[in-house]
DNA sequence: AATTTTTATGGTAGCGCTACCATAATGCTT
DNA sequence: AAGCATTATGGTAGCGCTACCATAAAAATT
């Protein structure tokens, strides 16, 4: 009532934003200042008279913490770095999106940053995301530079490695081992009796040559490894290079009676290609891919593929962020979410 | 060198968090502390002696800029809200990317928050985030609550609207008319010769039904409006759901002679599923999507498509919003991008 | 009953930066 | 040469919040 709108004659030389502080619901409760943001945060002992006197208040005034001033005044502050290779992947929305509905509503904010597959790039957006003072990280992967690794050691701040898994101790990590799932479908096409199984793949990244280890394993494993049967392209990764790949592999000697895409993009094209070339697919030639993206399983034939965990990926890590935040101990700091192979008629 | 690590007895009782601060920049440089503000951040005037001093000074301690004071003391941060409804839609994956793309170059955050295409959500949305004190908003569309408007008109940030446009003067926005240029697709499938053209949509937000008066607009105009002939569903777009909705279209009697799917995620799908029920696309049936998503080039036979300038749209209201942030006067508060109609095979 | 511990509250002083006002040194007018 | 605008710099205070220390009251211990 008083408080409000000072037509004229402002007191002092005050700023004033017409913000609602912490020190108008202080006023409000009763009580002072720090009572108010100790009760608010609920991080000491107050009373359960102030405590509802101050939340009452709060609630009447429409109080909103800043939280420009709380990153300030506690130099940490309410954001989560949320660091993915790019957001053209739906893998990674789908990480981001699960990351975001977690946290979001445990009142942080996710920033998310591209580090377009770069280590260099990534080094460089730490940097500047520290300046942010963020409550955490989340990031993807193990393969960035010394100095990123040095950067994440000594922020203070806990961090997630997301997608992989590592059993090195003392580093967080929530994913599941692309290189199993590669050999699991590696294996499931030996199974099918396919026998000269090329592997296509782009983008090159970190987890694309894991995946590509994994078929290795299980070739290897079979007697069966050819490494010409190893189509690698470091284009980025979209259905239409999925076609290409396949046009590629077709011109190895003897042909190949099964593809494995190392991601359902590529595979999707592969199918659409070999529908114009009329291939029989699978009988003249299998086509297994990864991840099962959407549509996937509308595919002519639909496709074989390894459903990812990644939106429990993203909300089993977020949910470690919270507990790591909060001083919760964390039983398990790496969490192995698996994968499943889903079969379908491609293969 | 003198700074660094004072093993004990800290002089005063400072809660020194061991950052490099603006003070530090300015003894260095031999400045104060404001001048030294003033000369990085280049809004007044300085020598250029001072500001080559400054500038030495900060890049050899390594200076970088707290956003959360900087927030604090100038009522106004650094980051840009970007509200859209969904992340998993490619369309505003695109947009977010092209967006960032230019915010982040130039020292702004992008903010990103999902609506869920619920206006209500929206409004809290806004209301959170107007506690970070954002520089500006980005917002899809103009379908919002009363007070969500309000909120946004008295934030005293800039406010500029994607996708769709508007000739009302004093608002900001980029995009194009999504009536027009379902209208064209329309228009196109007339001229093709197709009689019973069905409207297929899913979602049914603004954008969907504004296209779906663009196609009554051109049905009606060619006097061959027939309302049985809109097939909607209020569920969330995917290719699956393109399947089921081509199963509904194909029960209208007479059947229609073709389809146009307010969305390229559902045409796909009903390529895909009109392939599978050996249906001939075009001569039986055509097909046509809108936006030209990733893959619809791909499709057996490749879609007939409009597409939509996100991208475009993205990066030019980014720059708008930093003219805006610059005081630079935006000449044409609303810009029109257009749309291109993508003739393939399946038309 | 005296002492220690715990619980609840408050005061003070910043976090790092910039808005606002003031001042000194120049340039430009008449 | 006097007067005024302009340019360049600095001082002070505060943005809104919380860390740190201190204190008073209540509970637990001896």
């Amino acid at each position: 009532m008083a408080k409000k709108s000072p037509p004229a004659a402002i007191e002092k030389r005050r700023r004033s934003t017409g913000r609602v502080t912490l020190a108008d619901v202080a006023l409000e409760a009763g009580v002072s200042p720090i009572t108010a943001s100790r009760s608010l945060r609920g991080d000491a002992p107050v009373s359960d008279d102030v405590r509802a006197r101050v939340a009452a208040a709060a609630d009447k005034l429409g109080y909103v913490p800043d939280p420009a001033a709380r990153a300030l005044a506690s130099a940490r502050g309410a954001s989560i770095v949320v660091l993915v290779p790019m957001i053209t992947n739906m893998v990674f929305v789908d990480l981001i999106e699960s990351v975001h509905d977690v946290l979001f509503p445990a009142g942080y904010q996710a920033l998310i940053g591209i580090t377009h597959y770069d280590p260099e790039q990534e080094e460089k957006l730490i940097r500047s995301y520290l300046a942010h003072r963020p409550a955490g990280f989340l990031v993807t992967g193990f393969d960035r530079t010394e100095a990123a690794r040095r950067l994440l050691a000594d922020a203070g701040a806990p961090c997630i490695h997301l997608m992989e898994v590592t059993s090195a101790s003392g580093i967080y990590s929530v994913g599941f081992s692309q290189t199993d799932a590669s050999a699991a479908m590696t294996e499931h096409l030996l199974e099918r009796g396919y026998k000269r199984i090329a592997f296509a793949a782009a983008q090159l990244d970190p987890r694309t040559l894991q995946r590509a280890e994994g078929y290795r394993r299980a070739m290897r494993a079979a007697k069966r490894y050819d490494p010409s049967l190893e189509i690698l392209s470091a284009a980025r990764s979209s259905i239409a290079l999925g076609g290409e790949l396949l046009a590629q592999a077709l011109k190895r000697k003897p042909k190949p009676d099964a593809i494995f895409f190392c991601n359902d993009d590529l595979a999707q094209g592969g199918v659409l290609a070999a529908r114009r070339r009329n291939i029989d697919v699978p009988n003249t030639l299998a086509i297994a891919g990864f991840n099962d993206l959407n549509g996937s399983d509308q595919m002519l034939p639909p496709l074989t593929t390894i459903r990812t965990p990644r939106a429990a990926i993203g909300r089993t890590a977020a949910n470690m962020m919270l507990d790591l935040l909060r001083d919760v101990t964390v039983p398990t700091p790496s969490i192995d979410l698996g994968y499943e192979l889903i079969v379908r008629e491609s293969t």
